[in-house]
RNA sequence: GUGGGUGUAGCUCAGUUGGCAGAGCGACGGACUGUGGCUCCGUAGGUCGAGGGUUCGAGCCCCUUCGCCCACCCCA
């Protein structure tokens, strides 16, 4: 017979309850609202696409695309790819994969829907959902976790680029994270005009310094260079600090754009370091990119945010040449930055009315289920005892739930046909008409 | 991929040389039979992650196994 085994929740995944759930659900209704008033609109894409879609789009030299995806199959594919030993059988439908990020299924959805047509206006989005990456887990690495990103396609525009970062740093403003607490790191990383020169010119920096390097570095000569600029081993980032700079070899329109973008930061009083070292992850990443950083933090959750432009996705991905940027917030790392900081995120929700019954009879336990029912039909939040307690345990239980008001009904308000409302800050107790209290609630929690 | 930690009440954790499974918090009830927060008193809640072994006796020792967490790497 099966044991009893006790499932629990797999691995870098977790149960959004009770705070945590509504700060998640904060997070997305004040990204919704501040989002929706810089001009973007929501949009979801799916949870899993067509692996291409990730190995194309973040690179397939990424760490992300290499080791850190999820892969999705049906039992039935499974099982002919585990015969054929290989997958080269199935169709690209079946080849799935779950979102390690949220730029590319949303590139994806651009093309397939042509959300940016010729010539027309930029296209902005956000969006909010799990994203999965197949990684050891860690404090703040998970292998679902929850992200809030926006993207821009159609301009290349630096203006754009300014806003979005404003726009991301306003968002942890309005989140109630001190702005001196956040670092906002910045840097370009060139174009397809200047970054091959330059990449050649880290490769062979990184081959002249070989014997000081890691072998993960030398290897990286090869593959992608840039990253080597990531490397936390401290002699790799000793000799990386006397590497040519992006800064200084960007061509002529990356360098106007990039002093742009910049001087509109400035005048929105946005602070920023220029981080010339700062290499992002994925592939698509041009000119524009950008890190935001909760001070105090520990080095692998210390980024709560960031993202860049990617000029060169949409027609990688197979739509025709748009350009593009965006960026990403980790919910997880923020929370766990907020915590460090000691900024609370709390959301406030609809005040409670708690409805306590001074007896057990059925006239009063019909008071009570009457008025639970016009006031939340009215629109407000009510609740009440199902179990039978004494007026004293619902004082408690409305006292936990953290309602403001109680209104109180027992065989004494009955008979003339009243209820009695209770302030439960002020103790302040006053009698209400009973075919009124929707009303008589409203105002007295407006006064409030 | 590399290294480490951990699993006992809802939560955080104690548990001595192997000898009746505990505390704090939380929950619930009462003190006040129609009034919350503080205080006091009480009650409930456990196959000690699972399976096997040693032993008169295992939360503790041995074997197996499952899971979770943390650090490095990388990323949000």
């Amino acid at each position: 017979m099966a044991q009893r085994a006790q499932a629990r929740k797999p691995e870098g995944t977790e149960d959004l309850l009770g705070a945590r759930e509504a700060a998640w659900l904060a997070m997305r209704s004040a990204a919704g609202e501040l989002f929706g008033r810089w001009g973007f609109s929501p949009v979801e894409t799916p949870m899993m696409e067509q692996l291409d879609v990730f190995s194309r789009g973040l690179g397939q030299t990424t760490d992300v695309v290499r080791k850190e995806m999820f892969r999705a199959i049906t039992q039935t594919n499974l099982t002919r790819a585990l015969e054929e030993g290989s997958e080269a059988g199935l169709k690209a439908r079946q080849r799935l994969a779950l979102r390690p990020e949220g730029t590319a299924g949303f590139v994806r959805a651009a093309i397939e829907h042509d959300l940016v047509p010729q010539g027309g206006a930029p296209v902005k989005a956000w969006y909010a959902g799990s994203m999965f990456r197949g990684e050891r887990v860690q404090r703040g690495r998970l292998r679902e976790f929850h992200q809030i990103g926006a993207e821009v396609l159609g301009s290349d525009d630096p203006v754009l680029d300014a806003e979005l970062i404003i726009m991301l740093m306003d968002f942890y403003a309005a989140l109630g994270l001190p702005a001196e607490a956040l670092r906002l790191r910045l840097n370009s990383m060139g174009c397809a005009e200047c970054r091959p020169a330059y990449r050649e010119l880290v490769r062979g920096y990184l081959l002249d310094h070989a014997g000081e390097l890691c072998d993960e570095c030398v290897a990286r000569a090869d593959t992608n260079p840039l990253r080597a600029f990531d490397c936390k081993n401290p002699g790799c980032a000793r000799v990386m600090e006397d590497a040519p700079k992006i800064t200084d070899h960007l061509c002529e329109d990356c360098a106007e754009a990039y002093a742009e973008v910049k001087r509109l930061l400035d005048v929105a009083g946005v602070p920023f370091e220029e981080a010339p070292t700062l290499v992002r992850g994925l592939d698509y990443y041009t000119r524009t990119v950008f890190e935001v950083e909760a001070r105090g933090g520990v080095g692998s959750q210390s980024a709560i945010g960031g993202g860049g432009r990617y000029d060169g996705l949409v027609e990688l991905m197979g739509g025709r040449p748009t350009p593009g940027i965006g960026f990403a917030v980790g919910f997880e790392r923020t929370l766990l930055a907020a915590e460090a900081l000691g900024a609370k995120l709390t959301f406030e929700g609809e005040p409670l009315v708690y409805v306590a019954a001074a007896g057990k009879d059925g006239a009063v336990r019909k008071a009570v289920f009457d008025l639970c029912l016009a006031l939340r039909r009215a629109g407000m939040r009510a609740e009440a005892d199902y179990q039978g307690r004494s007026l004293k345990s619902q004082f408690k239980q409305a006292d936990k739930l953290g309602a403001v008001l109680c209104v109180v009904v027992g065989p004494e308000e009955l008979e003339r046909g009243e209820a009695t409302l209770r302030n439960m800050a002020s103790h302040e107790q006053t009698a209400a008409t009973l075919g009124a209290i929707p009303e008589t609630v409203r105002t007295a929690l407006a006064e409030l």
